[in-house]
RNA sequence: CGGGGAGUGGCUCAGCCUGGUAGAGCACCUGGUUCGGGACCAGGGGGUCGGAGGUUCAAAUCCUCUCUCCCCGACCA
């Protein structure tokens, strides 16, 4: 029988003053959770207690579709060169340190490197394929700034799951199988969840989701729709744009030179000539700089937008494969000698083809012309001349200039139509608890990885990974659930699932009622804590608040008549319970077989 | 890494401007009275004022450097 009098639970009454998101400040008022250095937390009894349960469930639902490993966080950091990741992939996120002898370890951030290794050295046959391999251990990632309590931390536990399959449809399977587990597990956390889209990032990826809990507190911006199950994140989302009626060209329809002094913004250049920004050209100069065996390397990248439109950075990232930064004044001088606020796509020779940054080939040198694909198919716009003052008419992208290519590089706002079903669509702030990811041929390509096929010829098992953070997890929850009193954890997280107060342990009757109730509840099976101290029941009633378990058994001067009273946290509701039958009450409450 | 803020007992903070040798509330310990929403009375313990250097007869307070933590941004397969 737990006892709250012999346990440590050091509650607070204040929040600590740096905490400033709710899971934070309750987290560690509660006593779950004590900071050890920024990003870095110690978990008390009841903070453990609940990540147990969290492991516990993801442990459960992991076995029924992989095998669970455990693998070593300490990594030597030649793991991470040979698959490439290190250093410019990674880059300072790797925890770095040397051992005795000088030799140069890594902290393992995700385990693909040591996965991939174990099937390089025992998979050989295909007849060994599918495998999906799973662990639960901690990661650490050198986070430039850990914020927010445990949302985001330099050292945290995941379950991270790596697949090896013989070809797409069989990565096909191990995606939907943890899909279908990652649903499962959320679900039995009693998470509000959603699945989103996800962009795959800058390694050129296939499909890849995330599942996020809508809240404040989140670091994501999610765009869903309420008409349908369309959901992305807005790294990848798109919207359906309502049609926009082109200029009619004037003149002889060829680019024409217009007077705009000093109208240098998107708004005035289209109030000065009485258009819509829609019918205007935004005109953003960047550069992407790559660093290669020490070499520095910028390319100048031009992106068009309609004039009413925000670039979204991680799809250009994304399109580009680097990394993009605003150009300087002198930069924009040298390519399109002119100052900012005229500058436009015309009289400049752009690159034909996108390869990546680095790579060489016939155009390497000549500056990169993205266009957002909601100008594809446009015609009679208005840019900057570039030649101050200046403004060009009648541009029609593919026509007057020929971009390098056209790609989805837009921000949606909320209230676009969902691409889908034409509904609007809302973007929410949200934390993502899990991502499930198809890596295709990256490390099997870089490590070397090769089964024999039917034929006996040599091939490249496909992977896929995935991944759940545990701190997310409980994090998300308390985000979920609390008000100004604390937090409450569903049951199957929660440390505790009933606290028992006696009102007053100097009451013979109330201290044995109270006593029982707890004995026979912990013989069904339920997971209780007797709150035996000797505090007045004000101290009690608030400590039971706020420490995130989910039901309270108040045991007071009503057991003359056989009765407690029973608390839902969640929704602050009383209710009156015979004392003979709490037990099969509980059983009701919860769902579960007597 | 850029910008902002903060380090004083376990927690929340005052004191700093205008230098004179450290305080409050909560928590903790002892005794007593209380006992259905963070009680009250009495007594008590606990602080290198983040660190180093400097100015001064004298530094929590002024100056310089530095470390740490928090927030915004950049970053985050």
């Amino acid at each position: 029988m737990h006892r709250w009098s012999e346990l440590f639970i050091p509650t607070l009454r204040e929040a600590p003053a740096d905490a400033e998101v709710a899971s934070h400040k309750f987290l560690v008022r509660a006593g779950y959770i004590r900071q050890l250095a920024a990003g870095i937390y110690s978990y008390l009894l009841l903070g453990n207690r609940s990540f147990n349960k969290i492991m516990a469930i993801v442990r459960e639902e992991m076995d029924k579709i992989g095998q669970e490993f455990y693998l070593p966080a300490l990594h030597p950091l030649s793991l991470w060169e040979a698959s490439g990741r290190w250093p410019h992939v990674v880059g300072e996120n790797l925890f770095r340190l040397k051992d005795r002898k000088g030799a140069d370890m890594a902290l393992g951030m995700t385990e693909e490197e040591v996965m991939t290794s174990i099937a390089l050295k025992d998979l050989r046959s295909y007849k060994q394929l599918p495998q999906i391999w799973y662990q639960i251990a901690p990661k650490f990632r050198d986070e430039p700034r850990p914020r927010s309590g445990l949302l985001r931390v330099r050292q945290f536990m995941m379950k991270d799951s790596y697949s090896f399959d013989i070809d797409a449809a069989g990565l096909d399977v191990s995606y939907k199988k943890h899909y279908s587990a990652y649903c499962r597990i959320f679900d039995r956390c009693g998470l509000k969840y959603m699945v989103v889209e996800a962009d795959s990032g800058a390694m050129g990826g296939k499909e890849s989701h995330e599942f996020m809990v809508r809240t404040p507190a989140g670091e994501d911006q999610v765009v869903s729709c309420d008409g349908c199950d369309y959901a992305a994140n807005m790294e990848k989302a798109t919207s359906k744009l309502e049609p926009w009626g082109d200029l009619a060209p004037e003149g002889d329809g060829k680019p024409l030179l217009v007077h705009t002094p000093g109208q240098k913004t998107i708004e005035d250049v289209a109030k000065f000539l009485g258009v819509s920004p829609k019918n205007k050209i935004k005109t953003l100069a960047l550069m992407a700089d790559e660093v290669d065996e020490g070499k520095k390397k910028s390319r100048q990248i031009v992106v068009l937008m309609r004039g009413d439109h925000q670039l979204n950075e991680a799809k250009l990232n994304a399109t580009v494969g680097a990394a993009t930064r605003p150009m300087e004044e002198g930069e924009i001088k040298a390519l399109f000698n002119s100052p900012p606020g005229y500058l436009g796509p015309m009289g400049i020779e752009w690159a034909k083809e996108l390869h990546r940054l680095l790579f060489p080939h016939k155009d390497a040198d000549k500056p990169v012309l993205l266009v957002d694909k909601a100008l594809e198919g446009r015609a009679n716009l208005i840019a900057g001349a570039n030649k101050e003052d200046y403004h060009l008419k009648n541009l029609t992208p593919g026509k007057d200039f020929i971009p390098t290519a056209y790609a989805d590089l837009r921000s949606v706002t909320a209230g676009e139509a969902c691409p889908n079903c034409g509904k609007p669509l809302r973007i929410d702030t949200a934390v993502e608890i899990g991502h499930i990811f198809k890596l295709g041929y990256r490390y099997s390509e870089s490590m070397g990885l090769r089964v024999l096929d039917k034929t006996s010829m040599e091939m490249m098992p496909i992977m896929g990974c995935y991944g759940i953070g545990m701190e997310r997890i409980l994090t998300a929850a308390v985000e979920q659930g609390n008000d100004e009193n604390g937090f409450w954890l569903p049951p199957a997280i929660a440390p505790f699932e009933i606290v028992v107060s006696p009102v007053n342990m100097k009451d013979d009757a109330v201290r044995k009622a109270a006593e029982d109730i707890a004995k026979r509840l912990e013989a069904a099976g339920f997971d209780v804590i007797l709150d035996d101290r000797d505090e007045r029941p004000g101290v009690k009633f608030k400590d039971a608040d706020l420490v995130g378990i989910p039901f309270r058994i108040t045991v007071g001067k009503k057991v003359t008549e056989g009765t407690v009273e029973v608390a839902i946290r969640s929704t602050h509701e009383v209710r009156d319970a015979t004392i003979t039958r709490v037990v099969e009450y509980f059983q009701e409450l919860l769902g579960r077989a007597g």
